[in-house]
RNA sequence: GCCGGUGUGGCGGAAUGGCAGACGCGGCAGAUUCAAAAUCUGUUUUGGUUUCCAAGUGGGGGUUCAAGUCCCUUCACCGGCACCA
C-alpha cells in the first residue's frame, strides 16, 4: 500500500495542538493516585534562547513522564523561568528596556521554542521567580529564616566582582573569577545578609545517606560540606600578664600534640592586635607591613601563591606546649586562614605537609612523634599504622588510640575538647543589583534591623528610571528615595528599607513546592499539595549545580521541613545528571567559539521528534558527548523506516511466532533502559526491531503496536499519529505501557561457541535447556566438536547454558 | 597534591567474567535515475599465504577453562576540590 511520505513539520504542531486542547499532561489533583513528580532545572530564560543542551535533559525526563502516565501515574512534570538575574538586568541597561518587558520576551521565546519539542510540561502550573504572587513567598522564607536567626546581617569580607559591581557567594567564584561573567574578584569588607547555611551542615551530610543521588553529586556535596573530626587546644602564652590569654588552635592530629614546634595565627586573627597594642610584640613594624601586604592580595592571588610559604615571627611572644611543657615560637602567616578553625594552628611539621614547608624554609624544629616515615625528608603524615614515640605517656599507642587517650587528657585537664569543623562557609545572601527580590527588612535608627511584618508582603521592585549598578557598591534601589523611606514596623518611626536584592539562587531554592499548588494566594503551597507531591521523584540537571543550587535547595527545604512547613526532610528522592553536548568541533559549545547548535534549526529541518530520539541515541546519558547533525539524520532515517512500515502493514492483531522473540525482547530491553536512562541502547534495540521487521516484509498490526508504544516516550508525534491513522483507538499518552511475555523471549534451540583452550572453532545448535550434564555427555560425539577435537583427549569441559562450550585439551 | 571519572574500528558508541565491535554515522561497491538528491541492497577492526590463520579494547604484569570486564602497576585525558590544620 502507498503511503503519503513522513512531514514531521505538519503531524508536530497537529499533535501538541491537541495534547494542549485535551489538557493531556495537567496533574490531577486527586490526591489519592500514586503520583510521580518529575522535575528538570526551570531554564533562566536568557535572550540567546533555548540550546541543545536543554532538550537533552527535558526530553529524558519526558520520557520517564510519560512512561510513568502510561504505567498509571499521576505524574505531575512542570516548568517555569528562573528569571531574576544579572544577564537579563546588564541586557536591559544597555538596550534602555526595563528588565521585566525583556523577561517576558525572554520567556515567551522559551516558551514556544519548548512547546516545538514536544514535551509533556503541565502549562497550567508556569511558575516565574520574578511574579510578585511567587516573590512574595521567596520574602516569607527569609522572614521564616530571619525569625529563626538563621538570616543575620554581618560585616564581611565578600568576594566582590568587579564587572558585576556585586558581591558573591563563595560557590559562584571559580578559579577566582566570577562564574557568570569570569571577571576579577576582589576581597571588599560589606555589610551583608548571610544565611546560616553551616548551622545545617550535619543535617545536609546525613540527609544525603537517605537519598538516592547519583555517587558523583554525594561526593562532591560531602566535599563542599568538608567535615573533619578534632579537638580544639588552648595553649598559653608566656609570661603574658594576662593569664586568659590563649591561642585556641582547632587540629585533627592530637595525638601529635607533642611534636608541636611553633604556631602559627593568621594575620587577621584579633589577637595579633591585642599583642602589638599591648607592646607585647618586639618587631611591630614588621609584623604591620606582613599584615597588610597580606591583606592587599586577593583570594586567587593567595592561592596561586600556596606553594611558596612566608611569614614573620611575633617576637616577644612565646606559647607553652602544654604536653611538653617547652615554649615554643608563634609566628603570622597566611597559609592559616582565619576563616577556618580557630584561625590558628599548632605546627607540626613532621607530620604535616605544610608545615614542614615552613619549618623547613624558617629553620624551625622537626620532631619526630609518629614512628614509619623520615621527617628529614619529609612529612610523615600515613595514619593508619604509625606508632607515636617522643611523646611522653602516648608513646607506643597507634595513631587512632592516641588520638582518644590524648583529648580525654586535654579534656580533663580543662585544656582542650573534641571538636567537629565544616569547610563549608555561610551563604552571603545580599546582592547590589535591581533585578532579584528586594530583601523584605527595614532599617531603624532606634529598633535596627526589622522584619517587614507578613502582612505586608510582597515588597515589589520599584519602578525606576536607571538600574544601573553603582560604583559606590549601593543597590540601585538606594536612590529611589520615596520606596527607600518608610515607617519602621515595631516603633512607626522614619526608617529606610534595605536596598539589597537577593541573589539568583533565592527563586531556585523553592520553585519545585510551588508547582505542587502555584496558584495558592495563602501560602507557598497547601499542605494537602505539598503532602501529596513531595519529594521530588526523580530530579535531572546539570553537575555544575551541585554545590550551589542544590545545596541551597536542600538546605531551604530543611529548614521549612525543621518548622513544619514540607512534609519531608529531603526534597528530591533521586538526582542525576546529564553529561553536556559538545560542539561538532567536540569543544565546548559557544557563541564565541562559533559552534552553536540552534535547535529550531535542526527541528526545521528533521522534525522534533527526530531531534528528540537523536539526543537520546548519540551517547551515553550521562557522559560528554560531541554533536553531530549528519548523526541526527540517521535518527531521522529511522523514523522514515517506521513510517513506511505502514506499507507492509497486514490485517492480523497477532504477534508471528517468527518475530515474537524480536518484539518482546525489545520491550523488555527498552522498558528496563528507559528507568536505568541507558536510552541508546533502547532505542538501538528499537532500531533492530524495525530492522528485522523490515527484513520480515510484511508487519501486523500487532508488531507495529508494541513498537509504537514502547517509542511514543522518545517520538511522541509521530507515535500518536501513526496510532490514529491506523485506529489503534484512543490516544497513545493514555495507553498502558506494554508488558513483554519472558517465555516468548527464548528460542528452543540456541548457537552456541565451541572453543578450544578458549578460542572460537565453530559453532553448533542445542537445544536452549540443555544441562552441563547433559553436555558433558552428549557434546563430545557431536559431529562438529569431534572434527574440532581430531582426536585429542579432552582435559576438561566448561559448558555455559546458552551461550559457549570449552574444551580444554 | 587529594578525590572522582574515562581510555574499545575512520567517528559516536555496544558488550550480567562467556562468540569484542550491537545500533548509528562515515566510507566503498551496486540498484534506481537523463543526472543529482533521497531511497534501497551488499560491504566495511587490522594484517596475512583470504572456505582459513594471526593479532586486537592506552602500556606492562597477574588471577581464570575463559578478561574490555577482576587484581597489581604504569601512562594519557576530562571533571571536582585545593594552604581547610
Amino acid at each position: 500500500m502507498r503511503i503519503n511520505p513522513y512531514a514531521p513539520n505538519e503531524i508536530e504542531p497537529k499533535w501538541q495542538r491537541f495534547w494542549a486542547e485535551q489538557r493531556a499532561f495537567c496533574a490531577k489533583s486527586y490526591f489519592s493516585r500514586p503520583k510521580f513528580f518529575g522535575l528538570i532545572e526551570f531554564p533562566y530564560p536568557s535572550g540567546s534562547g533555548l540550546h541543545v543542551g536543554h532538550p537533552r535533559s527535558n526530553t529524558a525526563i519526558d520520557i520517564i513522564a510519560r512512561k510513568r502516565r502510561m504505567e498509571g501515574y499521576n505524574v505531575l512534570f512542570p516548568m517555569g523561568w528562573d528569571a531574576f538575574g544579572l544577564p537579563t538586568e546588564n541586557y536591559a541597561i544597555k538596550n534602555k528596556i526595563h528588565p521585566r518587558i525583556v523577561t517576558q520576551q525572554n520567556v515567551d521565546h522559551f516558551r514556544t521554542q519548548l512547546q516545538r519539542l514536544g514535551f509533556s510540561f503541565d502549562w497550567s502550573r508556569e511558575v516565574d521567580t520574578t511574579d510578585p504572587a511567587y516573590y512574595k513567598w521567596t520574602q516569607w522564607i527569609f522572614l521564616k529564616l530571619h525569625a529563626h536567626g538563621l538570616a543575620y546581617k554581618a560585616e564581611m569580607p565578600v568576594n566582590w566582582c568587579v564587572s558585576c559591581k556585586c558581591g558573591l557567594a563563595n560557590e559562584e567564584v571559580v578559579d577566582g573569577v566570577c562564574e557568570r561573567c569570569n571577571g576579577e574578584v576582589v576581597r571588599r569588607v560589606r555589610n551583608q545578609w548571610m544565611l546560616r547555611i553551616t548551622e545545617y551542615a550535619q543535617k545536609l551530610l546525613d540527609g544525603l545517606d537517605d537519598v538516592d543521588f547519583i555517587e558523583k553529586v554525594k561526593t562532591q556535596q560531602r566535599n563542599w560540606i568538608g567535615r573533619s573530626e578534632g579537638a580544639e587546644v588552648d595553649f598559653a602564652i608566656e609570661s603574658s600578664e594576662d593569664t586568659s590569654d590563649v591561642i585556641r588552635v582547632f587540629t585533627t592530629r592530637p595525638d601529635t600534640l607533642f611534636g608541636a614546634t611553633y604556631m602559627v595565627l593568621s594575620p587577621e586573627h584579633p589577637l595579633v592586635d591585642a599583642l602589638i597594642a599591648r607592646g607585647t610584640v618586639t618587631n611591630a613594624q614588621a609584623v604591620a607591613e606582613y599584615r597588610a601586604a597580606a591583606a592587599r592580595k586577593s583570594d586567587f592571588e593567595r592561592t596561586e601563591l600556596a606553594k611558596d610559604k612566608s611569614g614573620v615571627p611575633l617576637e616577644g611572644v612565646c606559647a607553652i606546649n602544654p604536653a611538653t611543657g617547652k615554649p615554643i615560637p608563634v609566628w603570622i602567616s597566611d597559609y592559616v586562614l582565619v576563616t577556618y578553625g580557630t584561625g590558628a594552628i599548632m605546627a607540626v611539621p613532621g607530620h604535616d605537609t605544610r608545615d614542614w614547608e615552613f619549618a623547613s624554609k624558617f629553620g624551625l624544629p622537626i620532631v619526630e612523634v609518629v614512628a614509619g616515615g623520615n621527617v628529614t625528608e619529609g612529612a610523615y603524615t600515613d595514619v593508619a599504622d604509625g606508632v607515636l614515640v617522643n611523646s611522653g605517656f602516648i608513646n607506643g599507642l597507634r595513631v587512632a588510640e592516641a588520638k582518644q587517650k590524648i583529648t580525654d587528657w586535654l579534656i580533663e585537664k580543662g585544656l582542650g575538647e573534641r571538636k567537629v569543623n565544616y569547610k563549608l562557609r555561610d551563604w552571603v545572601f545580599s546582592r547590589q543589583r535591581y533585578w532579584g527580590e528586594p530583601i523584605p527588612m527595614v532599617e531603624c535608627p532606634c529598633c535596627g534591623f526589622v522584619p517587614v511584618p507578613e502582612d505586608q508582603l510582597p515588597i515589589t521592585l520599584p519602578e525606576v528610571e536607571r538600574y544601573e549598578p553603582t560604583d559606590s557598591g549601593e543597590s540601585p534601589l538606594a536612590a529611589i528615595t520615596d520606596w527607600v523611606n518608610t515607617i519602621c514596623p515595631k516603633c512607626n518611626g522614619p526608617a529606610k528599607r534595605e536596598t539589597d536584592t537577593m541573589p539568583q539562587w533565592a527563586g531556585s531554592s523553592w520553585y519545585f513546592m510551588r508547582y505542587a499548588d502555584p496558584h495558592n494566594a495563602d501560602a507557598l503551597a497547601s499542605k494537602e499539595a505539598l503532602a501529596y507531591w513531595l519529594p521530588v521523584d526523580w530530579y535531572n540537571g546539570g553537575m555544575e549545580h551541585t554545590t550551589l543550587h542544590l545545596l541551597y535547595s536542600r538546605f531551604w527545604h530543611r529548614f521549612l521541613y525543621d518548622i513544619g512547613v514540607v512534609p519531608t526532610p529531603e526534597p528530591y528522592q533521586k538526582r542525576t545528571s546529564h553529561g553536556m553536548i559538545l560542539g561538532e568541533n567536540s569543544e565546548k559549545m559557544s557563541k564565541s567559539r562559533g559552534n552553536v547548535i540552534n535547535p529550531d534549526d535542526i527541528v526545521d529541518v528533521m522534525g522534533a521528534d527526530a531531534f528528540r530520539l537523536y539526543e537520546m541515541f548519540m551517547g551515553a546519558f550521562d557522559q560528554a558527548i560531541p554533536w553531530s547533525t549528519k548523526g541526527a539524520h540517521g535518527c531521522r532515517r529511522f523514523l522514515d523506516r517506521v513510517w513506511r512500515l505502514q506499507e507492509i502493514l497486514t490485517d492480523s492483531e497477532e504477534i508471528s511466532p517468527a518475530l515474537a522473540a524480536s518484539v518482546h525482547g525489545a520491550i523488555k530491553k527498552v522498558t528496563e533502559d528507559y528507568e536505568r536512562m541507558k536510552f541508546n541502547t533502547a532505542i538501538a534495540a528499537m532500531m533492530s526491531l524495525v530492522n528485522d521487521l523490515t527484513a520480515a516484509g510484511s508487519v501486523t498490526r500487532g508488531e507495529l503496536r508494541a513498537l509504537l508504544l514502547i517509542l511514543s516516550p522518545v517520538a511522541p508525534h509521530i507515535a500518536e499519529e501513526m496510532w490514529e491513522a491506523n485506529s489503534f483507538g484512543g490516544t497513545i499518552y493514555a495507553q498502558p505501557w506494554p508488558a513483554w511475555d519472558e517465555a516468548a523471549l527464548h528460542a528452543d534451540t540456541v548457537e552456541i561457541a565451541v572453543q578450544i583452550n578458549g578460542k572460537v572453532r565453530g559453532r553448533i545448535d542445542v537445544p536452549a535447556d540443555m544441562t552441563p550434564e547433559q553436555a558433558a555427555e552428549q557434546l563430545p560425539s557431536h559431529e562438529k566438536v569431534a572434527e574440532l577435537l581430531a582426536g585429542r583427549p579432552i582435559r576438561k569441559l566448561v559448558f555455559v547454558q546458552g551461550r559457549l562450550l570449552n574444551i580444554v585439551i
